[in-house]
DNA sequence: ACCTGAACACCGTTCAAGT
DNA sequence: ACCTGAACACCGTTCAAGT
């Protein structure tokens, strides 16, 4: 349920990696790992309003004292929570990014690591948005706070060389520097969008009413139609590729997923 | 400050108008509004975080009691703002319709009501989407939750009606009957995901980087063309629109608002 | 019938006392 | 140096007592 702290767990900078790290400092490390995974059942099984220090402590070993040695707020074990879902969003876009096909694929294949990654925990994906909030933001340890914008920059670094690779191969025609920039936004915006509303407000009327429709390819399509983005959704079956991603780089997270939820 | 709220007192369905409404109700009502302002002014100032029912006692002249006997819950009364933001937003939508050009320009004045809505009052927008999750949904009380899906039903109608002139005046193309709906969402999804991550996320690198570009029109402009609604935007000055839009209708809701946002 | 506010269980944060 | 848990101020909700 929690590997993906656990396995992430040295990697958290509060507490940085040296050539030969301390007893001490493993054991604190590991304790963090502890408490952000039970705070992650928390928040998984009863939304965010279920997270609070008190209970966090009761199901911990330890004392309150020790819990405020590791977090400063309750904000900061948000944000700590978000930086762990972002950690794991990056190995599916790694994987994304490998996927064989053309440029545009490559894009589908990363907004489908989007996709896969708010299905496998809509709690957590909620979490990033609210942790960017500056209410949040300005009660959180600045170490997490900067972490937080380290791994945005290495997700925006993915994307961008994405495009930069199909403009490069003449997929994607891109006039001046800025429209680099705003041709990402659009595509975050777009995805994000999509996610949190479908997430957040399935029973609406003008997101019931799409029925069994999925409007993820339909939004991509033509979004990068918009773009220009070659080849264009008319002369290409983007439908395909979409179920070849699935099949070919995400089948193991996958099958994880609830039956109900067909990407 | 609240005006809006005000005015749009009587029509609070939780106590329905009657041929003549009994002097009592309307004091309720009346009592109700004004603990609505009060709560506004309290996410207004410092986020949701500072809108709890001590304070909003507190403020007011009434007891707690008497506060849970207008709010079945806390989240109730988020219901209850968010609805009010709705109905404001409603009215924008209407004067947006309104607006003298071809289709695609009235869309775009309808994204520009929008926009227009999330800066007069960017915490209630974001309650819009925290007022949809299903933890706040099931606190609320049915009423309210009622009333929500009413006012969405009648802003989705406005969008489909807007669609569906396009269709008429041959300037957008529907090949089936689903592919409306799906046209719909995409705008929602893509305004929607714009909006909130410049609110939210205004810190992140991929936003900050794109400095003093405004990046809703180039949204717009890309899924507009992706969806092939005519004129394209290479064949039309739909900067030009933009600009008529915010004088010609919203001229006077743009002269409140801070000096430093320009839409 | 409606209003009040005391009461209760819970929460976030701190810090003196302990090891 | 680090851990503990009592203490404090605050919060959401209820309900017996009042009018």
């Amino acid at each position: 349920m929690l590997k993906f702290l656990c396995e992430l767990a040295s990697k958290d900078p509060v507490y940085p990696l040296q050539n030969r790290i301390s007893r001490k400092q493993q054991a604190i490390a590991d304790r963090e790992q502890e408490l952000l995974g039970i705070a992650f059942e928390l928040v998984k099984q009863e939304g965010f309003a279920n997270l609070t220090m008190e209970r966090l402590t009761k199901l911990s070993p330890y004392s309150k004292g020790t819990l405020y040695n590791h977090f400063c707020s309750k904000e900061d074990v948000i944000v700590a929570l978000c930086n762990a879902a972002m950690r794991e969003e990056l190995v599916l876009y790694r994987k994304a990014r490998d996927f064989q096909g053309n440029s545009r694929e490559k894009a589908l294949a990363m907004h489908f690591a989007y996709l896969l990654a708010s299905e496998r925990n809509p709690v957590l994906f909620n979490c990033v948005l609210t942790a960017k909030s500056p209410f949040v933001q300005e009660k959180a340890s600045q170490a997490r706070t900067l972490m937080q914008q380290d791994l945005e920059k290495e997700i925006t670094l993915l994307i961008d060389s994405l495009l930069a690779q199909a403009v490069e191969q003449q997929e994607l025609r891109c006039d001046t520097e800025s429209s680099m920039e705003l041709m990402a936004f659009a595509n975050w915006a777009m995805a994000f969008g999509g996610i949190a509303l479908l997430l957040n407000a399935r029973a609406s009327h003008s997101i019931s009413r799409l029925g069994g429709m999925n409007p993820f390819l339909f939004n991509l399509n033509t979004l990068l139609d918009g773009m220009q983005w070659q080849p264009l959704s008319a002369d290409f079956d983007y439908q395909a590729s979409w179920q070849r991603v699935a099949h070919e780089v995400f089948a193991a997270e996958m099958a994880e997923l609830p039956a109900s939820l067909q990407l």
